[in-house]
DNA sequence: CCTTACATGTAACAAGTTACATGATTAG
DNA sequence: CTAATCATGTAACTTGTTACATGTAAGG
């Protein structure tokens, strides 16, 4: 059910293709919500059919045509009642905790590949994260209600990556401790 | 195809009914993985049907019968290989931060409630994680290194809480100026 | 009497993933 | 010539959720 909210939420903040959607949360939204394009085509269609959208047709001179959704009046309304409802909080799956779980079973050297690998990609998440927060959250107090609630969302992401890479360094003491005396 | 090995990593720690592996998924791997009964007992028959597990009837004089399950060695060994593969991260999707993500259509004492019931649900996890940490992991250094990644694991449910602790007095202090100058 | 804990399931449906499909343009 | 970006989809499959179903025992 929330991904529908999820997108009506991006089309609320700016009308959107289907295409952008996707690109938006691989990027701006990546610790928001996440949806691959074949999900989001599929949910704007019901959308549609749901009379929750708009869409217009964007003729391009090179590029084939491309559809604009619009959130309707329905929609908006729609959206408003259920961010004015209690939604569950994200179940969690982390196939690195089972890994860490059945750590007898886990070969060290696997490990800190995984662990590296992880590390490189939260320092990049973080890096873009930083990026957006310098260029459009320079002094908060100044902001509207809106932006500083959009930017209460980004420094989820920035704290939760932060946690997360001191985490990383404790597991790579352990494991080095690990190592010098086995 | 990770809950199998959830399953599998949590029988090969020790033998259990689909009813304890729901409760462990519940208490001690709330922080790992996460599964309804119904989730657990269809794929408890998929892995029996496929000879990773084995099941032992355990007559109860006034309960009525139960079913433990066992790990066999090809069970066992197909963890091992899938824990020493790379697995994707964990997809992000947070309804409270699409919510914050249209902020401007939430109302701010539904915020509030949000939040309130939030921290008492992160506060009451915490507190049993610590203690969790305190009867079992005292003095990590000590311990087996398959305890020390376990540990490990609780280690990062511990520190994600506390910084969703954090983040949530940072959101509330932001509420705060809001409200004070409008 | 009512709820909670114990104990195990089936069925229908919704959400998410993977594989396949097509076609143009731009950069290396 | 090859890969990446733009742009949109269909189909099959797997995973996860919700609703329904049943029965015992203990505690308030």
């Amino acid at each position: 059910m929330a991904l529908r909210y999820a997108l009506m939420a991006a089309l609320h903040e700016a009308p959107a293709t289907g295409y952008e959607l996707t690109q938006r949360f691989r990027s701006r939204l990546a610790n928001v919500w996440n949806a691959s394009h074949q999900q989001v085509y599929r949910e704007l269609a019901r959308l549609l059919e749901d009379n929750k959208l708009l869409v217009e047709t964007v003729a391009q001179s090179d590029k084939p045509d491309k559809k604009r959704y619009h959130l309707t009046i329905a929609g908006r309304k729609d959206l408003e009642e259920w961010l004015n409802t209690p939604q569950p909080r994200p179940p969690v799956r982390d196939p690195l905790l089972v890994k860490l779980f059945a750590g007898d079973l886990l070969d060290s050297d696997v490990l800190k590949e995984d662990i590296e690998k992880l590390k490189q990609d939260w320092l990049a998440q973080l890096g873009y994260f930083r990026s957006i927060e310098h260029t459009y959250f320079r002094q908060p107090s100044a902001l509207s209600r809106q932006y500083r609630l959009q930017y209460m969302a980004l420094r989820r992401g920035i704290t939760q990556i932060t946690a997360g890479l001191e985490w990383l360094e404790e597991l790579e003491t352990t494991l080095e401790e690990l190592d010098d005396a086995p």
